[in-house]
DNA sequence: CTCAAGTCACCAACAGTTGTTCAGTCAAGG
DNA sequence: CCTTGACTGAACAACTGTTGGTGACTTGAG
């Protein structure tokens, strides 16, 4: 079932066109990565296998697995991060700010169990990825922090700055929980998960869950 | 550093002592999982060195890797749900009840990053722990729902039984996602632990935070 | 057209893992 | 002594990341 199993022997490609091998290296790797159970089991010679090539070959483009991972990895972060604010940019509230946030944040998680896992799961191995699963996140934690201040009601609103540090945190733990188990735990019943962002949100926000849902459907559209 | 490098060749075990060998694998693998940072990495042979013994001595006494290795995970779930119990055991209320078991599952979960990954991180190849990652959990999650259900206030307590489920199914992924990103992301400035879980289940059940508190300190003593 | 130069990628092999098997060794009990 | 249980040593095939040397093809200059 291999693209090019035996085919196409792959045609080499023409002189200054090395640089298309490099990006079929890092669309194959991003697809296995996606694609994986287990995504630190990723190897150089999957790799070359999905785009049909020796495993030297991608010597001549990386200088090791490390480096390719990386790539794919910081690729994948800059997504998450460039969807989510493409999502909230169009927000007429505070609060549909953050819905729209963490409605991206899931759906990105739930859509690509692969690359979240390998960015928030905390599994690549560190002589691989260093410091990929302790920086990763802390932009994102950030913006997620001030969206939430800024759309919380109640005495939530008024709190000092380490209490909202506190109250972003546990809505980000809660969306990563959700991300996580949703992601592993296939056998469990569970409900729509826009009902469960839903809820999310007006647990943390102090909203009722009313003022949320119509926000979370027009996301659809 | 090995415990048996080469100072003690390992006495042979006399003649109706089989089984004590069996032990001390159970007890070499589960603190292998326990200390490793990839707990998938776990390997028969690591097992074989920290015992101080040849690889294929495992195979007397289980079928191979993946038998030992849920043997293990069997013995820390039970382990876990036992905390649980106990600690919900002596509860004066239903609030009591929920709180002593939120705060074991995340002590428990903190206190064993390995063994919590193991368990709930859905990292071990499914061909080597068979439904572990699906069916780990939902036993304690039916505890959770049960005795969120009798502690929640307001208009949560009077929901019907899918919304119970959907309440319980929240706060467990809540609790996960604060074990597991308290885990992995150590970097983060986070708050004690104990003031998460207090908002954590304040939030939750809609009771103030200042219910919870003693419950919550009342554990340690 | 001819032909050297430069680019692109491959082949074969390396040392190191891994899980697993199987024939055999060692020591003690009857 | 001989059986039996507890364990070992050596080997297996299947992997892994990585390297050095080599060939094939394209291009542009003469």
């Amino acid at each position: 079932m291999s693209p090019q199993e035996r085919s196409a022997p792959r045609r080499r490609n023409p002189r200054g066109q090395g640089q298309v091998l490099k990006a079929q290296l890092v669309d194959a790797a991003a697809k296995l990565l996606a694609t994986l159970d287990q995504p630190e089991t990723l190897t150089l010679r999957q790799v070359a296998r999905e785009v049909g090539v020796a495993p030297a070959s991608i010597y001549s483009h990386f200088p090791d697995l490390s480096a390719l991972i990386q790539h794919v990895l910081r690729l994948r972060y800059e997504e998450l991060a460039r969807l989510m604010d493409e999502a909230a940019r169009p927000a007429a509230s505070p609060l549909a700010d953050l819905v729209a946030r963490c409605a991206a944040y899931v759906h990105w998680g739930v859509d690509q169990p692969g690359h979240y896992r390998t960015l928030f799961g905390g599994r690549m191995p560190a002589d691989l990825v260093p410091g990929a699963a302790h920086g990763a996140g802390a932009e994102l934690l950030g913006a997620v922090v001030a969206s939430l201040a800024a759309a919380a009601t109640g005495e939530r609103k008024r709190s000092a700055a380490d209490q909202q540090w506190q109250a972003g945190l546990m809505l980000w733990t809660a969306l990563h929980g959700l991300v996580s188990l949703y992601n592993d735990h296939g056998a469990i019943p569970w409900p729509p998960l826009d009902h469960l962002i839903t809820d999310l949100i007006s647990v943390h926000t102090g909203r009722p869950a009313a003022e949320i849902t119509p926000l979370l459907t027009q996301r659809e559209g």
